[in-house]
DNA sequence: AATTCGTGGAT
DNA sequence: TATCCAAGAAT
């Protein structure tokens, strides 16, 4: 069937799409395969300077496989969804054990290294090597379901049915690389989540929910969850050298692998953190001194963060460093792979409190 | 199928 | 300020 759809997207694309994104330029699998995974549930403007100091690091497959792993993780510090990085490196390791450095050119070895799914694959496939294959992002989905006007949340199993269906429909066998480039931008640039500039897209004659006028319907909402409240301790520990006491989280859950605070049970009063330092790490600590708390929201709850300040009055080292304790200066800390908040925390406590 | 996994832009 | 939700995948 020949689709007036892809040919109505290309002409766009040739004259509105984005033609020089950071991954663009130099275009192979390793570019095309990192920004893809960075771009996961991540917006343009937040992935491209990460994207620019990442390849300025980790030029190509093999350097990224050799790295040590907190050099990774303290390139992909503040973005995120901190698996997608551990996993980018299982995978370049893969990449050079398992296929010689070269990226594999099929759906399915693609999806067989860890962190790519089924998008992702058939993005690298027609990105990088122009072989014909669907994608399927959060832009493809509002794009797709208002065009076909599918009801429904896209999480759920049926729904996205539909859209995998409707979009392998419209995948052409030619230019499947700007195709591919092309819907994604006119999601992000014509059919928006609000107010889409439907007077100016190339495909509002074969819209159903244009017709309709409805596409604010479209695609269906995820139905809404309380999140729940967390609180915790954040202890910044400092020596009679001003190191700080960090403490590596377990390699999977929030800010897996990442080096944070020690945290102490929010059980603890304020008048109880010395000897909550005593029990949980064996340091003997003076009065603490609180700093305003703050409130992190993750995507699925909330964590009231209450910092305080405590110096060590004995021997620091009855804390050895070892591969889940270090004792850091602070601008040592601050090169490695820290959550956001603790970040802030260590830069600017006084603003990270108004956060 | 439903949860888990971050952060910040947009409104 | 609160809410939604991004170039999703793993479990």
């Amino acid at each position: 069937m020949h689709d007036r759809f892809a040919d109505k997207l290309l002409q766009w694309y040739d004259s509105h799409g984005r033609h020089d994104l950071p991954w663009h330029h130099n275009r192979n699998a390793y570019r095309v395969w990192v920004s893809e995974i960075m771009l996961q549930q991540t917006q343009v403007t937040t992935v491209i300077p990460y994207f620019e100091a990442f390849m300025e690091r980790f030029p190509d497959v093999h350097a990224l496989a050799e790295a040590p792993v907190d050099d990774v993780l303290s390139h992909w510090s503040g973005l995120g969804y901190y698996a997608r990085a551990r996993n980018l490196q299982k995978a370049a390791q893969t990449v050079v054990q398992d296929f010689a450095g070269e990226f594999p050119q099929t759906q399915e070895e693609l999806e067989s290294l860890t962190g790519i799914g089924r998008s992702t694959a058939a993005a690298i496939l027609a990105q990088a090597f122009g072989i014909r294959a669907a994608i399927l992002d959060g832009n493809v989905k509002r794009v797709l379901a208002r065009y076909h006007a599918i009801p429904g949340w896209p999480g759920q199993t049926a729904v996205l049915n539909q859209l995998w269906h409707r979009a392998e429909e419209h995948t052409p066998e030619q230019r499947v690389r700007d195709y591919t480039q092309g819907i994604m931008d006119l999601g992000a640039m014509v059919c928006t989540r609000s107010r889409p500039a439907c007077e100016s897209c190339p495909l509002q004659e074969g819209c159903t929910a244009y017709a309709q006028n409805e596409t604010s319907l479209y695609p269906g909402s995820k139905p809404k969850k309380a999140k729940p409240e967390k609180t915790t301790w954040m202890v910044i520990i400092e020596d009679g050298e001003g190191r700080i006491l960090l403490e590596r989280r377990p390699p999977s859950g929030i800010w897996g692998g990442l080096w944070s605070l020690p945290e102490l049970d929010p059980a603890y009063g304020a008048d109880e953190l010395q000897e909550a330092c005593e029990q949980s790490l064996g340091l003997d600590c003076g009065e603490p001194e609180l700093i305003s708390g703050f409130r992190h929201t993750f995507s699925h709850y909330h964590l009231h963060i209450q910092p305080a300040r405590l110096n060590v009055t004995g021997r620091a080292n009855t804390v050895a460093d070892s591969d889940h304790l270090k004792w850091l200066h602070r601008h040592e800390a601050l090169n490695l792979g820290l959550p956001a908040p603790i970040r802030s925390l260590l830069t600017e406590p006084e603003q990270a409190a108004l956060l």
